[in-house]
DNA sequence: ATTGCCTATGCAACTCGTTGCATAGCAGGA
DNA sequence: TCCTGCTATGCAACGAGTTGCATAGGCAAT
């Protein structure tokens, strides 16, 4: 499980409240791992009683408390340790495969509106992380050990989504053509 | 969910056993949906119990028993029905992009094995996806519909592998150049 | 002879992850 | 004024997915 290892480096980047960390979940860090709020307030309890974090209560006016998380050393430790460890291979799901090898049993072009979604949806996500890109890493050539490694990792989201965009496309003239067979 | 749409799938491009799923999920069908031998069994009398497939008792020399299942008529009308259904966005979870910007808080070159294993191994599955495309697509100009789409589905799973390749290098030239920084 | 592997299915127990709901104060618009 | 939405945390119940183990016959190699 790789959750609690997300939030420590999250954590280690900045601490924050578990609220605060669904948020980041949601943008930048949920881009390459997701969690709801609930999976993030369990883990985060979870932790501070194995003292991989230490919270703090932060009264706020105008707004309910928070409990502010950081990094403990034990938690720094167990990651120190996750990263030596070794690969457990990635399980992809790809459920736009299992439709599009589904619609030779059906109609293809009933995928099409679908896939053109999905193809509006990673052209959206695209301009964010290029967008982003441009605000968080200005200068390229005066970049720190951290932010080359969050660039290098920013720069694996832009060329999977530039990747998928072409194979969408690809997906498209596919369906099309075969759509156009069926009915000429 | 869509184990069951899998599965369906599956079914239709040929009747088999739980056993026999398993292994298809294993390697052609589980390069973008995995399942272990447990859920698929389980899936299936679930599935079998709302006539989505239908099972027939075989039985074999020397072999155990084996229940042969394939897809009935509510379950390809459900799969229809799944195919029109709007997008579930796919949550990615890239392990190893939690790594390399864990590896800000440690050291960069503890990470440089891994990756390249994961360099290695994408490899390996580049190269039987392109022997897989040479031995089952042998003439690209005379594809049938089902062929057609299972061909783009390959496509996209031969660019993945190609953008994940190159990236992981790029990965790797950030990572030596982050070590060798380090410790002049 | 024994060991280990393959086919074939399954139970039990567990963790992971999602969904719906609840609380509670404050801010802003209809 | 009421309704919606934001911050902030949490419970309860469920469904998805994993892990360990069990059975059971046949096959091949040591």
């Amino acid at each position: 499980m790789a959750l609690e290892h997300a939030i420590l480096v999250s954590l280690l980047e900045q601490p924050g409240s578990g609220y605060e960390l669904a948020r980041r979940f949601d943008r930048s860090i949920g881009r390459f791992w997701t969690a709801t709020h609930q999976q993030i307030y369990r883990v985060l309890r979870r932790m501070e009683a194995d003292d991989w974090v230490a919270a703090q209560e932060v009264a706020q006016d105008g707004r309910p408390d928070k409990k502010v998380y950081s990094a403990a050393e034990a938690g720094r430790a167990a990651l120190a340790g996750w990263l030596r460890e070794p690969v457990e291979p990635e399980t992809v799901r790809h459920e736009l495969a299992v439709k599009i090898r589904a619609a030779a049993f059906d109609d293809p072009a009933a995928l099409i509106s679908e896939v053109e979604r999905h193809r509006e949806s990673h052209a959206a996500l695209l301009a964010r992380y290029l967008h982003g890109e441009e605000r968080d890493f200005p200068d390229l050539d005066a970049l720190d050990t951290r932010q080359e490694l969050q660039h290098v990792v920013l720069r694996g989201g832009i060329e999977y989504e530039r990747m998928t965009l072409a194979w969408l496309d690809d997906v498209l003239v596919t369906l099309r053509r075969l759509a156009a067979d069926r009915t000429p």
